[in-house]
DNA sequence: TCTTGTCGAATTGTTCAACGATTCCTATGT
DNA sequence: ACATAGGAATCGTTGAACAATTCGACAAGA
């Protein structure tokens, strides 16, 4: 008669001012308002939002948590700046979690997840919307790892890409580096789906060095 | 002549207040004074350790993150009490990582740290030590996934390491579950050294199916 | 007896003001 | 040009205050 409402119950706790405001701010970097390297005072901020210097310091303490923020002691919180080891390390990151994601038997429903991913990429690709086709490239490697149903995995793959973010930020030009992959993301797809776990594995660890490389030569931080 | 004291910089910039009081109650939880499920009061730890409740609420902040803490709105932060489920979820998470270390060619000077651990859990085994066997095992592990050679993967041993402390805390005789596997490790080590990678990698995932299969029986929270 | 409503104490959430400490910038002097 | 000495700006931390929320106890009603 009670139905299990213990899911419901972990959205309860989920509404302090500082994590709203970490909420925000997480977005406003994301979105690239917030440009790497930038400081982050707390003076203006806490008075643009409306929230106390204290509460806005909790919440930096979040972002800096996700690696998302550079608190220097101080001397003020400023936007992560990665740099190129950070870049090399998150590729190996990406290669141990996506890798061990295609060597299990990938259940059917997380397989739709990635394949719409993969279509949206197409569509958006073709429509020239490579802000969108970003995006999407994203959700598919999120798709990926959860393959794996494990909580804190998705959790680290969520931060990492966040990370990853960062450095498409500072780069002039990421849509040029999006555009290969669209069509390696289907071929993926296709191993993942009928080929031998160790073909996919395969094509994954060439894909994730050929970005890599992309990616480091692109980018002087 | 300036020798390269970039490594001891990291540490500088790790002193503020908030950091330092975080130190202290991740080793009183590591330690087992503060017992999973226990509140943590505001008012008597700030009062105790001599620092304003805004401090305090920062370190609870940091320590949340890692999961040691449990965050409730307007009921206060807890020792993290972590169920079955969080066991299993641990376990993957650590064939992932230790499977992909194992999977890699190991550079000798990581070796001898291994080694190292190998030895002191043989020793503390011998002395009746059971303590010095679970930390031993624990250096063992740590520097396993350190073959891994990327920060951040060390960085999430570590906390899923101190995470995991949480869980034998909780049990009756977290010595018994040690003991196993003093011989285990040094099987494991010679296989890595000797063996090709993929002997070394089944041998790992049957100590870790076999370790998380045990912890989960005699675990009751 | 069981449920429901209400009150009050205790604790947390958040804000505010203040002061010392540190960093950064700038002007001053050599 | 260079070093040095201020001074402004900002951060780190504290303490107090008040609102919001939780929790237990106790009384009222079915």
């Amino acid at each position: 008669m009670v139905a299990d409402l213990s899911q419901d119950r972990s959205r309860l706790g989920r509404s302090s001012t500082a994590e709203l405001v970490a909420d925000i701010l997480r977005d406003r970097i994301s979105e690239g308002f917030f440009r790497p390297g930038q400081r982050l005072s707390e003076e203006s901020i806490s008075e643009g939002l409306g929230v106390s210097r204290n509460t806005l310091r909790e919440a930096f303490r979040l972002l800096g948590h996700e690696r998302l923020l550079d608190h220097k002691l101080n001397r003020g919180v400023f936007v992560r700046l990665p740099s190129a080891e950070d870049v090399s390390d998150l590729y190996h990151v990406r290669r141990v979690l996506e890798g061990a994601a295609v060597r299990l038997a990938p259940p059917p429903e997380a397989l739709a997840v990635i394949k719409e991913a993969v279509l949206d990429a197409e569509r958006a690709a073709a429509e020239d919307d490579w802000q969108r086709v970003g995006t999407a490239n994203i959700r598919f490697h999120q798709a990926l790892v959860s393959l794996n149903g494990s909580p804190r995995i998705d959790e680290a793959m969520r931060q990492l890409l966040a990370e990853l973010r960062l450095v498409f930020h500072v780069m002039e030009n990421p849509r040029a580096f999006h555009e290969p992959f669209v069509d390696r993301n289907r071929t993926l797809l296709g191993l993942i789906e009928s080929g031998p776990p160790e073909r996919a594995a395969a094509y994954l660890d060439d894909y994730l060095d050929d970005a890599e490389r992309l990616l480091i030569d692109a980018y002087a931080p």
